[in-house]
DNA sequence: ACGAATTTGACATGATGATGTGATTGACAA
DNA sequence: TTGTCAATCACATCATCATGTCAAATTCGT
């Protein structure tokens, strides 16, 4: 019979020294019951068979092996329905935020933070609660407000050509619509890409609908 | 001259009783220096007039007389631009939460939160962060998640490089992500673009991004 | 065991994209 | 008046993409 009082938990990590640290951490939490873990999404659902008990919590890594931790969240709340995910990661840009908690995570948790933190993030998810580290947390509620776009000094004709690239236009299609030669768009996007620090429409196109420009 | 080490907090909040408490705990931490207080918004700004000191966070009661908290966070904005807002409130219902956070609230904790906890946010906000109450930042997380699925009849591994690519890889990197031949990512591209009754790679991304496969 | 769907791969070609160097023009500020 | 900056355009070159045609190996359901 499984204490219900006691919270499951899985971890999917790759790393050793973190995995480790954080079994002898919750070891020492009677409230907590480490389960099941693995090495990455396909090693922790391939043995998940041979398992009985369901974890309530089920703490992530992004940067895994095979399948990423964000698109292995469906798969796991496939196979455990209503599992509380917590991502722990290292990635704290917007884009890996969204795409997490789009996915169905419920909370998303810097690797800085302690390991007494990080139990009491497991102890709040348990109970139907989120918590988010507070860099995470602020990119959240930015999500949110009017946002004065201060952010990346583009000028009103780059904003312009982007707003036509993330349309999906080609550079020829960017030159007719604006009546310019395709030169000087191919102009605007090298300087786009400079100043935005990236190197493709792919990149550029992200950005767009993260609302980082 | 004034400490810029020590947190500037304002307070607006109708009740003595809460008023109080928080005048009490904020007195007997050095880090923080309660600068100005208000029962209400208009009672607020207009003595705001004679303050030379500039509040780094405003902790805001949502139910005050006149103006509520909510409303009034944009001309408590204006007054002074960049404050971060703490909404310490009863009212946990989404709607409320929402419009907070629209109108640029950077926290939203709930007045059962510990005096120590409230003074952690109050820190936390200070260097740029954000705190929420777990059970508030559940409500936020599940306005992220309710993505109703509706899988296109894209292939498993179809899927698989739509999400390499929509990641902004190349389709050299997609071919050595997933150990196949180039051609095998071309073959399959031209197969998805066919499906989706697309040609280009921005608008592969288009789609995924708004959930459209 | 048969056929359909999936996955893999090769070869080819023209279009598009990424990046560099360099030049001209007009606007606005020091 | 002299800069700086935005916007315009011209080459040039190599990488990547879009598309086509064809085909072998694999998986899977009936």
């Amino acid at each position: 019979m499984i204490d219900l009082t006691v919270i499951q938990v899985a971890i999917i990590e790759d790393e050793r020294v973190v995995l480790d640290s954080l079994m002898a951490f919750m070891g020492k939490d009677p409230s907590i019951n480490v389960v099941h873990t693995g090495y990455s999404i396909e090693d922790f659902l391939s043995s998940a068979k041979g398992k009985k008990t369901t974890p309530n919590v089920i703490l992530l890594d992004v940067n895994l092996p095979g399948i990423s931790g964000i698109d292995g969240i469906a798969p796991l709340k496939k196979q455990y329905p209503g599992v509380n995910i917590v991502i722990l990661t290292t990635f704290e840009d917007s884009d890996h935020i969204f795409r997490a908690l789009k996915a169905g995570a419920c909370s998303y948790i810097s690797k800085q933070t302690s390991l007494l933190l990080i139990g009491e993030a497991i102890k709040i998810v348990a109970k139907g609660g989120a918590y988010m580290s507070p860099a995470i947390a602020r990119k959240i509620v930015g999500y949110f407000a009017p946002e004065k776009k201060k952010p990346k000094n583009l000028t009103e004709r780059q904003n312009e050509i982007v707003a036509l690239i993330v349309e999906g236009k080609s550079y020829k299609m960017v030159a007719d619509s604006l009546c310019v030669s395709i030169d000087t768009v191919r102009s605007h996007i090298k300087n786009i890409y400079r100043q935005l620090e990236i190197n493709s429409k792919a990149e550029l196109i992200r950005k767009s609908y993260n609302g980082e420009l």
